[in-house]
DNA sequence: ATGGTAGAGCATCTA
Protein backbone atom coordinates (compact mmCIF):
# COMPACT_ATOMS: atom_id res chain seq x y z
CA UNK A 1 0.00 0.00 0.00
CA UNK A 2 1.24 3.68 -0.65
CA UNK A 3 0.22 6.23 1.71
CA UNK A 4 0.71 10.01 0.67
CA UNK A 5 -0.13 13.06 2.05
CA UNK A 6 0.45 16.26 0.59
CA UNK A 7 -0.52 19.86 1.52
CA UNK A 8 -1.30 21.67 -1.97
CA UNK A 9 -1.82 25.17 -1.16
CA UNK A 10 -5.62 25.74 -2.91
CA UNK A 11 -6.58 22.30 -4.68
CA UNK A 12 -8.20 24.55 -7.70
CA UNK A 13 -4.83 26.37 -8.58
CA UNK A 14 -2.81 22.91 -8.02
CA UNK A 15 -5.26 20.55 -9.90
CA UNK A 16 -3.35 19.98 -13.22
CA UNK A 17 -0.37 19.65 -10.69
CA UNK A 18 -2.28 16.59 -8.82
CA UNK A 19 -3.96 15.09 -11.90
CA UNK A 20 -0.25 15.09 -12.51
CA UNK A 21 0.96 13.67 -9.63
CA UNK A 22 -1.69 10.96 -9.12
CA UNK A 23 -1.23 9.70 -12.47
CA UNK A 24 2.27 9.14 -11.91
CA UNK A 25 2.89 8.14 -8.75
CA UNK A 26 -0.39 6.43 -8.07
CA UNK A 27 -0.63 6.53 -4.00
CA UNK A 28 -3.72 3.84 -2.91
CA UNK A 29 -4.25 6.63 -0.59
CA UNK A 30 -3.54 10.46 -0.47
CA UNK A 31 -4.12 12.97 2.20
CA UNK A 32 -4.58 16.27 0.98
CA UNK A 33 -4.33 19.68 2.78
CA UNK A 34 -5.35 23.22 2.45
CA UNK A 35 -7.88 23.00 -0.48
CA UNK A 36 -9.12 25.95 0.24
CA UNK A 37 -12.36 24.80 -1.34
CA UNK A 38 -15.98 24.68 0.09
CA UNK A 39 -17.38 20.80 -0.16
CA UNK A 40 -19.50 21.85 -3.06
CA UNK A 41 -16.69 22.86 -5.23
CA UNK A 42 -14.44 19.93 -4.73
CA UNK A 43 -13.45 18.23 -7.97
CA UNK A 44 -15.36 14.67 -6.79
CA UNK A 45 -16.07 13.64 -10.54
CA UNK A 46 -12.44 14.46 -11.35
CA UNK A 47 -10.99 12.40 -9.05
CA UNK A 48 -13.68 9.66 -9.69
CA UNK A 49 -11.92 9.62 -13.42
CA UNK A 50 -8.66 8.43 -12.12
CA UNK A 51 -10.26 5.51 -9.85
CA UNK A 52 -10.47 7.53 -6.29
CA UNK A 53 -12.71 7.80 -4.06
CA UNK A 54 -12.88 10.68 -2.10
CA UNK A 55 -13.88 12.91 0.74
CA UNK A 56 -13.48 16.61 1.78
CA UNK A 57 -14.08 18.62 4.91
CA UNK A 58 -13.88 22.56 4.20
CA UNK A 59 -16.38 25.53 3.89
CA UNK A 60 -14.23 27.67 1.34
CA UNK A 61 -11.51 30.46 1.59
CA UNK A 62 -9.24 28.97 4.05
CA UNK A 63 -7.98 25.36 5.33
CA UNK A 64 -10.16 22.61 3.83
CA UNK A 65 -8.49 18.53 4.07
CA UNK A 66 -9.47 15.84 1.86
CA UNK A 67 -8.73 11.78 1.54
CA UNK A 68 -8.35 10.32 -1.99
CA UNK A 69 -8.38 6.40 -1.77
CA UNK A 70 -8.58 3.58 -4.52
CA UNK A 71 -9.07 1.10 -1.59
CA UNK A 72 -12.27 2.69 -0.64
CA UNK A 73 -13.74 4.86 1.63
CA UNK A 74 -16.01 4.52 4.88
CA UNK A 75 -16.92 5.53 8.22
CA UNK A 76 -15.93 8.92 7.78
CA UNK A 77 -15.38 11.83 10.61
CA UNK A 78 -15.62 15.38 9.30
CA UNK A 79 -14.04 17.60 12.07
CA UNK A 80 -13.45 15.71 15.53
CA UNK A 81 -15.64 13.16 16.86
CA UNK A 82 -18.37 13.59 18.67
CA UNK A 83 -17.64 14.30 22.31
CA UNK A 84 -14.97 16.87 21.35
CA UNK A 85 -15.65 20.64 21.17
CA UNK A 86 -16.06 21.15 17.20
CA UNK A 87 -13.47 22.89 15.55
CA UNK A 88 -14.57 25.91 13.94
CA UNK A 89 -12.30 25.49 11.02
CA UNK A 90 -11.98 22.74 8.91
CA UNK A 91 -9.00 20.97 9.84
CA UNK A 92 -9.22 16.95 9.78
CA UNK A 93 -10.89 14.54 8.47
CA UNK A 94 -11.02 10.72 9.25
CA UNK A 95 -12.21 7.73 7.28
CA UNK A 96 -11.10 3.70 7.10
CA UNK A 97 -9.35 3.01 3.68
CA UNK A 98 -8.36 -0.57 3.10
CA UNK A 99 -8.72 -1.62 6.47
CA UNK A 100 -6.99 1.82 8.02
CA UNK A 101 -7.97 4.34 9.68
CA UNK A 102 -6.82 7.46 8.27
CA UNK A 103 -6.70 11.30 9.43
CA UNK A 104 -5.21 13.98 7.13
CA UNK A 105 -4.27 17.15 9.50
CA UNK A 106 -4.03 20.74 8.69
CA UNK A 107 -2.60 21.42 12.00
CA UNK A 108 -2.85 25.17 12.84
CA UNK A 109 0.45 27.49 12.20
CA UNK A 110 0.39 28.78 15.16
CA UNK A 111 1.84 32.60 13.74
CA UNK A 112 3.77 33.52 16.65
CA UNK A 113 4.26 32.22 20.32
CA UNK A 114 2.65 35.28 21.80
CA UNK A 115 -0.57 34.37 19.30
CA UNK A 116 -3.71 33.62 20.10
CA UNK A 117 -2.93 31.21 17.45
CA UNK A 118 -0.49 29.79 18.80
CA UNK A 119 -2.16 28.45 22.20
CA UNK A 120 -5.29 27.20 19.73
CA UNK A 121 -2.63 25.35 17.93
CA UNK A 122 -1.22 23.45 21.21
CA UNK A 123 -4.84 22.58 22.34
CA UNK A 124 -5.94 21.69 18.51
CA UNK A 125 -2.98 19.15 18.92
CA UNK A 126 -3.94 18.24 22.66
CA UNK A 127 -7.73 17.56 20.98
CA UNK A 128 -6.56 15.31 18.18
CA UNK A 129 -5.16 13.36 20.46
CA UNK A 130 -8.62 12.74 22.24
CA UNK A 131 -10.06 12.21 18.71
CA UNK A 132 -7.88 9.47 17.94
CA UNK A 133 -9.41 7.68 21.40
CA UNK A 134 -13.05 8.31 19.88
CA UNK A 135 -12.22 6.29 16.28
CA UNK A 136 -9.27 4.20 16.61
CA UNK A 137 -6.68 2.22 18.99
CA UNK A 138 -3.18 2.21 18.48
CA UNK A 139 -2.80 -1.74 18.11
CA UNK A 140 -4.91 -1.65 14.91
CA UNK A 141 -3.63 -0.17 11.57
CA UNK A 142 -3.62 3.60 12.08
CA UNK A 143 -2.26 6.81 9.98
CA UNK A 144 -2.24 10.02 11.02
CA UNK A 145 -1.14 12.60 8.17
CA UNK A 146 -0.97 15.64 6.97
CA UNK A 147 1.10 19.44 7.48
CA UNK A 148 1.92 19.64 11.25
CA UNK A 149 3.59 22.69 10.97
CA UNK A 150 5.83 21.13 13.58
CA UNK A 151 9.62 20.12 12.76
CA UNK A 152 10.24 17.36 15.16
CA UNK A 153 13.65 18.15 15.93
CA UNK A 154 16.26 20.69 14.83
CA UNK A 155 17.82 18.57 12.09
CA UNK A 156 14.53 19.41 10.26
CA UNK A 157 14.95 22.73 9.93
CA UNK A 158 17.05 24.08 7.19
CA UNK A 159 19.06 26.89 9.96
CA UNK A 160 17.75 26.02 13.85
CA UNK A 161 19.39 29.35 14.64
CA UNK A 162 17.08 31.21 12.05
CA UNK A 163 13.77 29.95 14.31
CA UNK A 164 14.95 30.05 17.69
CA UNK A 165 11.74 32.30 19.23
CA UNK A 166 9.63 30.82 16.41
CA UNK A 167 6.64 28.74 15.97
CA UNK A 168 7.56 24.92 14.59
CA UNK A 169 10.16 24.40 16.74
CA UNK A 170 8.97 25.70 20.26
CA UNK A 171 9.74 23.35 22.95
CA UNK A 172 5.72 23.21 23.69
CA UNK A 173 4.92 22.37 20.46
CA UNK A 174 7.29 19.32 20.12
CA UNK A 175 6.42 17.91 23.34
CA UNK A 176 2.39 17.95 21.93
CA UNK A 177 3.86 15.91 18.78
CA UNK A 178 5.22 13.47 21.16
CA UNK A 179 2.60 13.44 23.25
CA UNK A 180 0.79 12.48 19.81
CA UNK A 181 3.44 9.79 19.21
CA UNK A 182 3.24 8.62 22.58
CA UNK A 183 -0.68 7.27 21.91
CA UNK A 184 0.98 5.04 19.92
CA UNK A 185 2.28 6.32 16.51
CA UNK A 186 5.64 6.40 15.17
CA UNK A 187 7.17 9.41 12.21
CA UNK A 188 7.82 6.68 9.28
CA UNK A 189 10.30 8.58 7.44
CA UNK A 190 12.21 9.63 10.58
CA UNK A 191 11.34 5.99 11.59
CA UNK A 192 13.07 4.69 7.70
CA UNK A 193 15.27 6.89 7.67
CA UNK A 194 17.23 7.70 11.42
CA UNK A 195 19.87 9.35 9.87
CA UNK A 196 18.50 11.16 7.01
CA UNK A 197 19.71 15.12 7.18
CA UNK A 198 18.36 17.95 4.78
CA UNK A 199 15.33 16.02 3.57
CA UNK A 200 12.42 19.13 3.61
CA UNK A 201 8.89 18.88 2.93
CA UNK A 202 8.49 22.60 2.74
CA UNK A 203 9.83 25.64 1.50
CA UNK A 204 8.68 28.95 1.62
CA UNK A 205 7.83 30.88 -1.43
CA UNK A 206 9.98 33.61 -0.73
CA UNK A 207 13.53 35.06 -1.49
CA UNK A 208 13.97 31.55 -3.59
CA UNK A 209 14.29 29.50 -0.52
CA UNK A 210 13.01 26.43 -2.52
CA UNK A 211 16.34 26.44 -4.63
CA UNK A 212 18.80 27.84 -2.06
CA UNK A 213 17.72 24.53 0.20
CA UNK A 214 16.12 26.40 3.13
CA UNK A 215 13.05 24.18 3.81
CA UNK A 216 11.44 22.50 6.82
CA UNK A 217 10.03 19.06 7.42
CA UNK A 218 6.49 19.76 8.60
CA UNK A 219 4.95 17.03 6.61
CA UNK A 220 4.60 13.45 8.27
CA UNK A 221 2.89 10.39 8.14
CA UNK A 222 2.49 9.25 11.65
CA UNK A 223 1.73 5.36 11.80
CA UNK A 224 0.48 2.82 14.63
CA UNK A 225 2.62 0.03 15.39
CA UNK A 226 1.57 -2.60 12.69
CA UNK A 227 1.56 -0.26 10.08
CA UNK A 228 5.27 1.24 10.70
CA UNK A 229 6.56 -2.42 10.68
CA UNK A 230 5.82 -2.39 7.42
CA UNK A 231 7.12 0.36 5.70
CA UNK A 232 9.51 -0.67 3.33
CA UNK A 233 10.36 3.22 2.10
CA UNK A 234 9.77 6.65 2.54
CA UNK A 235 10.02 9.53 0.22
CA UNK A 236 9.54 13.45 0.09
CA UNK A 237 8.80 13.67 -4.36
CA UNK A 238 10.82 16.79 -4.40
CA UNK A 239 10.40 17.20 -7.67
CA UNK A 240 6.87 17.88 -7.19
CA UNK A 241 7.84 21.67 -5.85
CA UNK A 242 9.52 22.20 -9.23
CA UNK A 243 8.68 23.47 -12.48
CA UNK A 244 5.08 25.09 -13.22
CA UNK A 245 2.76 26.77 -10.38
CA UNK A 246 4.18 24.12 -7.66
CA UNK A 247 2.69 24.36 -4.02
CA UNK A 248 4.79 25.37 -1.49
CA UNK A 249 4.78 22.00 -0.07
CA UNK A 250 6.24 18.86 -1.47
CA UNK A 251 4.15 15.13 -1.48
CA UNK A 252 5.47 13.10 1.08
CA UNK A 253 4.40 9.28 0.71
CA UNK A 254 5.35 5.45 2.39
CA UNK A 255 5.45 2.53 0.97
CA UNK A 256 4.19 -0.61 2.97
CA UNK A 257 4.92 -4.45 2.49
CA UNK A 258 1.33 -6.55 2.22
C1' DA B 1 15.35 47.98 6.75
C1' DT B 2 10.14 42.57 9.50
C1' DG B 3 11.83 42.34 3.58
C1' DG B 4 10.32 38.18 -0.07
C1' DT B 5 5.82 35.26 -3.12
C1' DA B 6 1.67 32.80 -3.80
C1' DG B 7 -3.32 32.22 -3.32
C1' DA B 8 -7.65 33.53 -1.45
C1' DG B 9 -10.67 37.54 -3.53
C1' DC B 10 -10.90 42.70 -4.65
C1' DA B 11 -9.14 45.17 0.72
C1' DT B 12 -6.44 42.80 2.94
C1' DC B 13 -5.65 38.14 5.20
C1' DT B 14 -2.95 33.84 5.60
C1' DA B 15 1.04 31.25 5.23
Amino acid sequence: MRLATWNVNSLKARMPRVEEWLAYARPDVLCLQETKLADAAFPQLAFSALGYEAVHHGDGRWNGVAILSRVGVEDVVAGFADGIEADTDTRLVTARCGGVSVTSVYVPNGRSLDSDHYRYKLAWLAKLRRHLDAVAAPDTPVAVCGDFNIAPEDRDVWDPAAFVGSTHVSAPERRALAELESWGLQDAFRGRYPDAEELYTYWDYRAGDFHQHRGMRIDLLLLSAPLAGRVRWALVDRNARKGKQPSDHAPVFVDLEP
